[in-house]
DNA sequence: TAGGCCATCTGGTCCT
DNA sequence: AGGACCAGATGGCCTA
């Protein structure tokens, strides 16, 4: 078992303890600064649970579905919640297909964007990588983790 | 086979 | 007017 990218320590290793406690949900870090003291056999097996997120995906559906937007309304042709009159736009098949290049070079961009953020994030070399959800979940636990921790350098001693 | 994840298409809305 | 953004729908692939 190694760790991807450059930063197997100390350190990252609380993180991963911690993490586990944190459930990568959606929701404030807290209680980081408890565990250090793990044994390195837990500490994997802790780590490993936390990356196999259980229902992430069935979290993220419930997220969309739930996601506060004007004009959410399954139907065709309603007005928006501004007031605005809604006029059909009128899309020929050649723009409609631009229209999707377009879309498809922009999911493209932000799966760049995904992937970078993968390599940001510390993981253990696991045969699977991280979902998109997964990712965004642990980039949060790990900013947290590493804000707590400046934090605590930063306190006075004492 | 069911469930998770992802790519793609599509239409509505926002913004320039 | 048209591009960007967003979310729903759909289908394919993969794994347990």
């Amino acid at each position: 078992m190694e760790i991807q990218g450059t930063l197997l320590e100390p350190t990252l290793l609380d993180f991963a303890s911690d993490v586990h406690f944190l459930d990568l949900s959606p929701k404030p870090a807290a209680k980081l600064n408890s565990v250090t003291s793990l044994h390195s056999a837990d500490l994997r097996g802790r780590f490993l649970d936390i990356i196999s997120i259980p229902g992430g995906d069935e979290a993220t559906r419930s997220a969309q579905s739930g996601y506060p937007r004007t004009g959410d309304t399954p139907a065709l042709g309603t007005a928006s919640l501004t007031g605005r009159s809604k006029r059909k736009r009128v899309i020929t098949t050649v723009q409609r297909q631009a229209a999707n290049i377009r879309e498809r070079r922009r999911m493209f961009s932000l799966n760049e964007a995904f992937d970078d953020l993968r390599k940001k994030v510390p993981t253990f070399a696991y045969e699977k990588r991280l979902s998109r959800i997964e990712t965004l979940r642990l980039a949060i636990v790990y900013i947290s983790f590493m804000t707590d921790l400046l934090e605590e350098n930063n306190a006075p001693i004492g």
